[in-house]
DNA sequence: ACTCTATTTAGATGAAAATCTAAATAGAAA
DNA sequence: TTTCTATTTAGATTTTCATCTAAATAGAGT
């Protein structure tokens, strides 16, 4: 179930570009909503699934929600995907 | 777009499953098909989807289609996953 | 207490995904 | 060339997803 949940929420190119803000510092949900062109409301739905597959931690600061980046969850996938004997070039 | 249609392809379960088959030896759609509890033409479309992300190759052989595993295409994922700082145990 | 401001939640809608049954295809075998 | 067998394609249905607008919440500042 986590894989599941976890790779969905990263199949998503707006979920993904918004981890890709997130690598460099933490940014309020209405900061992160202003680099897309969604409604906030929108952009908040996908915080709320990144945050349920836990890719992402909230932390709260006067009256803003500040995210950041959890990528330790990656863990899973990482080992799911060299389990397939993948990634690299060994298959020449 | 490659990144969103392998993520996507791996997100489901049941075609995760079929990698997973996959990953000992290559099977013939009947057989793949016969290891879930769904339709063939379900199974079918799951290769489909598979196919066209390049995750699986096909080669046909007698009557049967058999489908091997094409994992190479992972790596793309990883050095984006790699990029966002992860996904060891260097977070502690 | 009232009013801003930041954010989420609710409810609606359209599009995409997963599934089924039935029909079509294509090749092997007879 | 007729019939089997393996597989896919078509079409319909149900569920899930991404999005919007409008309303609700919650906390800060006044």
């Amino acid at each position: 179930m986590a894989m599941s949940q976890t790779l969905k929420a990263i199949a998503d190119p707006v979920r993904r570009q918004i981890l890709e803000l997130l690598r460099e510092k933490s940014y309020s949900a209405g900061d992160i909503a202003s680099k897309f062109d969604l409604s906030q409301a929108t952009v908040s739905y996908h915080l709320k699934l990144l945050k349920k597959a836990d890719l992402i931690r909230e932390r709260k600061e006067k009256n803003y929600i500040y995210y950041e980046l959890n990528a330790t969850v990656f863990e899973e996938v990482l080992t799911w995907i060299y389990s397939l004997g993948i990634g690299g070039h060994e298959n020449d």
